[in-house]
DNA sequence: GTGAAAGCGCTAACAC
DNA sequence: GTGTTAGCGCTTTCAC
């Protein structure tokens, strides 16, 4: 049998499509005695609106979509887990799109924006995306983008201090005694925005300590993979003056860094001290366990999903603000040992 | 400005509303130079087709649900990696749903069904479902289940032969020359009925080599999570007869009890070897790595989608089918050693 | 091959 | 407080 329709509720309360739909969105105010009426009726046929048409109705989808580049990065993982009950807990459906860090997917979302797709916002976390492509934008997307970026005024971007963190990170290893130290996973302009804070967090820890920077210990790696880490660890290793110490830009490539010195017979972190970013799971379980920077996940998740609704919900566009969520770096064995 | 109609399309180009649409579908026959001058009114209008009101249209919303226990769970975000692209090369967007577990939320959805819920289909990972609540489903839900189960004819069931692959598990553990095994991960009926066929594996692999089974090596977990694994092992090594091996029920699990393991001093796999399930990266480049489990992720996920989408497709009722995607054991360093 | 027009089921302006 | 009704923008049956 065919569903029942809001229609359908209406014959049978013997009341108006209008009331049906007050009573189901609690819009306007109904005699409690009619509500019931409506009610039992609702129940009576086993009525549930038919969100397509309420969506076309409203020009809404209740819907937004959440842009990562890779869904199995653990980070990203953490990340929509505290998306997904944000969203829903203030009646959104989450769509999920993975870029594989395409930056060609990148740009043609935010340049077609949200039309002929059935989502009222998105929230983005670029990858291949330079500044440049930000300005041509669709302007009516609602857009939050994660990870810091220089203001661009437009947009909110909601991240860390990625050059606070990098420099505490990288003070950490100078702390402990350690001179030669590299950097895992730098990467070039315009594509790697995050890594190049990244970078200049881990040069004003050396200013700060009078201390030169080896630019060979800099390494740049095409992602922030595990393999990555992998193999920029190989190379050093390889090196007649191996580096006594590598901040690495994401855990997943401290594991990979770890798990190619562990090969190699080199002690972590007796030989060399690892210290990653992002604080997963993974790196609190690993052996050793990983140093990071831990960044406050569940802010940035919550605070990604209510500046995305404040836009939606506004008819003016609002200007870009800037939110800096915390972060606290975390010591663990694979800096300062087992004791 | 407001967005282009088709019917704004359909003035401009001269036609009717119906040949604009037959164009944008490609639908029926048209000729070629009306298609043209549709296409060319179409790029001036920067027509873009209104997914809401198609989808109102069509009675069908173009999305599937992935429902998953745990999104933050490798194994799930590396099947959804296989999923996601599977249907969106089919026209499907995919939305994901999180239950943490929570059988209640499971059995809400398979009852209520995609009524009042814009998705055409479910692909589910249940966790929490006993074989009743499949019983009681709402018929109009195209619906295909990720694991093994036994057989019901109503539904899908896509997964690999969970009893086969343990017993292999099992059996290269006693091939090894291990003795007292333990099996890290059962669970209760109904919840765990994954879990209950992997234990089936794991006795009749003792039966087959003639071993007795220790009961007491056989421990349930709430999860099947690292620190489920580490607890575990904890707990077996707190014993006066610590077992020489485990057969883990995830990598996750088995990647926690190598933790605890080695936190205590004990080598893996010299003192204990152990074996884990999934194959999930992290399984590759812990140290050491970890035996497992390798379920063909890629043929579960497009196979599931597949599947999903014939129902979809399908006006009659199709019968259940059973699918059974490979597996094969891989031998890493915490069963062999280092080579 | 193309046109006219009736829905799809809901929302919300407008009237009472 | 409730009823009437015109859309929302597309698909599709039915004629021509």
């Amino acid at each position: 049998m065919r569903d029942a329709t809001l229609r359908d509720v209406a014959l049978l309360a013997g009341v108006s499509a209008r009331t049906v739909s007050n009573v189901v969105n609690g819009y306007a105010p109904v005699t409690d005695r009619t509500r019931r009426k409506v009610e039992r009726a609702i129940v009576e046929l086993d009525y549930r609106p038919n969100v397509l048409a309420r969506n076309l109705a409203n020009g809404r989808s209740g819907q937004i979509a959440v842009v990562v580049p890779y869904l199995d990065t653990p980070y990203f993982a953490e990340l929509l887990q505290g998306i997904i009950p944000r969203a829903r807990e203030r009646g959104y459906n989450v769509l999920i799109d993975q870029t594989d860090g395409d930056a060609t997917h990148e740009r043609d979302l935010i340049r077609r924006g949200a039309r002929g797709f059935p989502f009222d916002g998105m929230i983005l976390s670029p990858l291949g995306l330079a500044q440049e492509d930000l300005s041509d934008h669709d302007p009516a997307l609602p857009l939050v983008i994660l990870g810091e970026r220089v203001s661009d005024g437009v947009f909110d971007h909601v991240g860390i201090d990625d050059v606070v963190a990098s420099h505490e990170a990288t003070r950490h290893l100078i702390d402990l005694g350690r001179r030669r130290i590299a950097a895992i996973g730098d990467q070039p302009y315009p594509t790697g925005e995050a890594a190049q804070l990244r970078t200049l967090g881990f040069r004003r820890a050396h200013e700060e300590a009078g201390l030169p920077v080896d630019e060979s210990l800099i390494i740049r790696t095409p992602r922030f993979n595990r393999v990555d880490g992998a193999d920029a660890m190989h190379r050093l290793l390889d090196r007649d003056d191996p580096p006594d110490a590598a901040f690495c830009y994401s855990d997943l490539v401290a594991l990979g860094a770890l798990h190619a010195a562990l090969e190699r017979g080199v002690r972590v972190p007796e030989d060399i001290a690892l210290i990653g970013y992002d604080d997963i799971e993974e790196g609190r379980y690993s052996n050793p366990t990983i140093s990071t920077v831990s960044p406050d996940k569940l802010t940035i998740a919550a605070t990604a999903v209510s500046r995305l609704l404040q836009r939606i919900g506004s008819t003016e566009a609002l200007p870009g603000v800037e939110v800096r969520a915390g972060h606290r770096l975390i010591a663990r064995q694979s800096t300062v040992g087992r004791r």
